[in-house]
DNA sequence: AAAGACTACCTATCGACATAGATAGTTGGT
DNA sequence: ACCAACTATCTATGTCGATAGGTAGTCTTT
């Protein structure tokens, strides 16, 4: 149900058609959550016939059209209950984590490989969410400089805190997740010393 | 495909019938790996017939037998080779993060109410991962203490260690979260001040 | 005018998982 | 003797999402 919601929460900033919207699942939101464009085509076809949001033709070249979807009355309401809403927590399902309770049945390169490839994994992941985080507290990144035009001044402070906080938890995360695997590293060299 | 890895992970400390395994995956495991009975009876019937484990008829009780699975050669084979290959990390999903980056669109109070949430919930986690980790420790676990039994005594230290390592990284997340959603909750206060 | 990259959209299949049941035997306690 | 709680297993339906395609128009560059 969460891509519905991640679609409505784009649609807050400007109209999209379905090709725009996964571009920025891409990129962007595609940092906090991932979609293939056959989830969002079907998607936005149903919460149209839903009322959420409201699709129209647009010329595009001089023989064709596309759809362009904006966020209606009943979609900010319907996004605004979601947000409201408390949140539910879903089953934990942690391959990397259930893997390393296992780590003994693996070959110590193995584990060393498996745990490099964590610590590189978080840097990179860590980057993304850095980079994010630093364009939009200084409003460099499109779509928050167009979704800040649309609200007024005052508004653009929450706008802006809000997501740098959401972005520096995952941040935090990805530290974590780094520290972590460094100290598995520390293990492995305790557990089965390295070959020189 | 990392429940047929969670349950070959079950198997290499004792035999299991299905619903002992699901009954596992209510506890201990459940804390890294969720699985529903719905997932686990059928994924068994695929793994015996692909020669990962063997199943054997047990009496129970005077007119009646259950199903015990034990691992084969194959299956510790197969289980080994997962541990041994490389993660693939999946796209990311992640709809606290996603919510959060949302909330100028919520109440303040919902938004300090989610948070609250957020911290109880990982408080909660992290209790239990921490209690896994000290009964791991310890030894007083009882799949541990018969997981150890079964392994020469070289290898406890190892078995133990990794178990610990990989409870350790979830306590650490948990921890992170926790001190997420406090920032979250100063960040609520300053931007909109709660009324007396 | 043709090639190549990009935009826009759609489909079909498959596995994973959630949810909500049903059935039937067993064990322990009153 | 009976009831409740537990053990053991199975089914059915639905959604979500992964994967891997397909078609067709547009824009840009050569």
């Amino acid at each position: 149900m969460s891509l519905r919601y991640a679609l409505l929460a784009l649609l807050t900033a400007e109209p999209l058609t379905g090709y725009d919207a996964a571009k920025r699942f891409g990129g962007s939101v595609g940092f906090v959550w991932h979609a293939p464009d056959s989830q969002i085509y079907p998607e936005l076809r149903r919460m149209e016939k839903e009322g959420l949001i409201e699709g129209e033709q647009v010329r595009w070249g001089p023989n064709s059209t596309k759809t362009r979807y904006s966020i209606t009355d009943d979609g900010i309401r319907a996004f605004r209950d979601w947000i409201n809403a408390p949140m539910d927590y879903g089953p934990i399902r942690d391959a990397p984590h259930m893997r390393a309770a296992y780590f003994e049945w693996a070959d110590p390169d193995c584990v060393r490989e498996n745990l490099q490839r964590h610590i590189d994994y978080y840097t990179e992941q860590r980057a993304r969410w850095a980079a994010m985080r630093a364009s939009i507290l200084d409003a460099s990144h499109p779509t928050i400089a167009t979704r800040i035009e649309k609200y007024p001044a005052q508004e653009h402070e929450r706008i802006i805190a809000y997501k740098a906080f959401a972005y520096q938890g995952l941040v935090d995360r990805a530290t974590a997740e780094i520290e972590w695997a460094h100290d598995g590293l520390a293990l492995v060299d305790k557990l089965s010393p390295p070959s020189p």
